[in-house]
DNA sequence: GCGACAG
DNA sequence: ATCTTGTCGC
């Protein structure tokens, strides 16, 4: 594999990603999440409704794991089984969340934003540590409370407070949206857990497929 | 060279 | 991510 030539596919797909205010109407949101049974990746799309946050639909795929996990080119390891499970959902999703980073990476292209380029959809990048970025203090203890990632000048997510006294969620924009209605959409999303229903759904759901 | 480093 | 049981706390 040669990492450099991945970093300029990372970058000329960056130039694709569009940040701006998200307010469509949302009726159906889309969790993506991926394990590792054997030497293989599974990767789980699960449709959710919104405001009812009830499973509508569920998909999945099996391949041989082709790519290892190295720090910054995740999505190369599991985007091929994500984005052939997300092809075979049948309804399409108003917005989708990923497990890990959106733009808060160092190229600006986590998962969550390759994802978003390439089915050119509005995602959110939602993971539970930092990769890229940085932040002064931690938010406050209470749900809701947030603290902006910044990289230099610009601001590049959230650390968000999920919910009370419980270890906050590294929020950042995928594409088509922006931070602060990615933490909006986040919060909406959530249901007393520290993870957003649709990425604690798919996350549940790849864990116990493997079963 | 040293430290950081999504899942 | 994955290997793994019970256990402390809200």
């Amino acid at each position: 594999m040669d990492l450099e030539k991945l970093k300029r596919l990372q970058e000329k797909l960056k130039s694709r990603v569009e940040l701006k205010k998200f307010s469509s109407k949302v009726r159906i949101v889309a969790g993506c999440d991926s394990s590792f049974p054997g030497g293989r990746t599974l990767g789980v799309c699960v449709n959710i409704s919104y405001p009812g946050l009830e499973i509508i639909e569920i998909s999945y795929a099996l391949l041989e794991m082709r790519f290892p996990y190295i720090p910054t080119f995740l999505s190369f390891r599991e985007l091929p089984s994500l984005v052939q499970a997300y092809r075979q959902l049948k309804y399409t999703p108003d917005l989708i969340l990923v497990d890990g980073q959106g733009i808060a990476h160092p190229r600006g292209l986590g998962i969550a934003s390759h994802l978003g380029v390439i089915v050119g959809k509005p995602t959110i990048g939602v993971a539970k540590s930092r990769l890229f970025g940085d932040f002064e203090m931690s938010p406050g203890p209470e749900r809701g409370s947030f603290v902006y990632l910044k990289n230099g000048k610009s601001t590049i997510g959230a650390v968000l407070r999920t919910r009370d006294n419980v270890k906050p969620v590294f929020v950042s924009p995928g594409n088509l949206i922006d931070v602060d209605s990615a933490v909006e959409w986040v919060l909406k999303l959530g249901a007393g857990y520290r993870l957003p229903e649709p990425t604690r759904i798919a996350d549940k759901i790849s864990k116990s497929l493997i079963k």
